[in-house]
DNA sequence: CGCCAAATTATACACTCGTCAAGATTTCTT
DNA sequence: AAGAAATCTTGACGAGTGTATAATTTGGCG
């Protein structure tokens, strides 16, 4: 029988949650590499410093250890692109340095984007899976929208797509990129770059050719260092 | 053993590969309808008039099947709106049978399409499956590429933007709502319409609320024969 | 019919899976 | 230090998997 966490005192709660949290972890390294499918409680045991036995003591079944793992997932992915936001006075700059964050991420955590594709393809057939897929996607497409909201305050441009249609359209961009990544082709990477580029300009009303307005900000001083 | 199929007569090849297309098409209908992860091939023969044993006579092993049965189903799909381009000749008429069409296989194809958004991201894993799936996702950007060179000679705009960049735009719009359908919110098919409604426009330098221009096909005569 | 090969069934094997419970070990409390 | 509680290991169970092979049925042809 699970111990239930509620009858327990505060100091044990923090530790068995704290535990959770590690199994959690190591879960997710593993869902990251082969995949949920292939995923088994025995292997994500081995890649952690316990035995399958353990996980039954800390989650009630294999979806309760999945759930908690995905929600983990979800915490650092979120506000990946926050402090680039606050941080870029123009549009040149937030373009570049947010094209250039997406493509650096779309290689190095590659296998942590892969997993959330395939989490989110099963939650097409398990309904349990559905509440917290939603959830995370809602949360990436507020990133978006915090984005794509700052490129249109640096360029003076009018909103003439919702937030919630502009996520998808960046989203299949990337999903697209991904595999061809995956599969070894290198230039996936600046293929992306090129056309969430050509996206970002597309949504603002700007022809690809244009230059974009960088409607004086304050003080349009400084109109060096293009890229 | 498998039988050879290059050594048996003309007329037992046909049988075979007859056989073998029907045990194809009764794997489909599980795929879709479980998805890939948990497709055994004890049950997809208990949805076939076949026994288990059965399918390791016509498929060297499960991933033959598997493959087989992929191919088979993007044999379906991919001219699914040629007709439509062929018989439309304004803008508006295109575009609403072209959502309306969208709208239509997303609901009523909705298991199909969740198969191969799951294959796909089993692509992403699983190195066997990339080939088909490129392949696939080429056909269908082959085939929104077709739709959309036909928007733009209806609506005489120019192309400002890749066949191969817009294609995963328009697929990361119906994988979203696919996922909206499937979880039961009613309005994802006008949600969807509404969405590619606003990539078409912008795709082709049209603000959303714009008029399409639907530059007279003057003398359509001229112009018969691009396709 | 009788026969042989193709086609299909039925069964078996070795393996992995999630789950569970009993026992061993560690940690904490008093 | 001792007992109690928490934690972890170990091994087992039944179900399900892909694969392989022997047994059986089917169908065409001399």
């Amino acid at each position: 029988m699970t111990t239930d966490p509620e009858r327990l005192p505060r100091r044990q709660i923090d530790k068995f949650t704290e535990r959770r949290n590690e199994l959690a972890q190591a879960a997710l390294m593993t869902l990251a590499e082969i995949g949920y499918a292939r995923a088994s409680l025995r292997e994500i045991a081995q890649n952690s410093q316990f035995t399958h036995g353990v996980l039954h003591y800390y989650f009630k079944d294999k979806f309760d250890l999945i759930t908690c793992s995905v929600r983990q997932y979800k915490a650092e992915c979120v506000t990946r692109y926050d402090t680039l936001i606050a941080a870029a006075k123009r549009f040149e700059d937030l373009e570049s340095g947010f094209l250039k964050a997406l493509a650096t991420t779309m290689c190095d955590d590659a296998h942590m984007h892969r997993l959330w594709y395939d989490l989110r393809s099963q939650a097409l057939y398990e309904e349990e899976l559905r509440q917290d897929v939603a959830f995370i996607d809602q949360s990436l497409s507020d990133m978006i929208a915090r984005v794509t909201a700052r490129f249109r305050l640096l360029a003076g441009a009018p909103q003439i797509i919702s937030d919630g249609e502009m996520y998808p359209m960046y989203d299949g961009l990337f999903e697209h990129y991904l595999l061809k990544h995956v599969s070894g082709q290198p230039k996936a990477a600046s293929e992306l770059k090129a056309a969430v580029r050509k996206l970002i300009r597309l949504s603002m009303g700007m022809s690809g050719a244009h230059r974009p307005v960088t409607k004086a900000i304050k003080h349009p001083s400084a109109r060096r260092g293009r890229n």
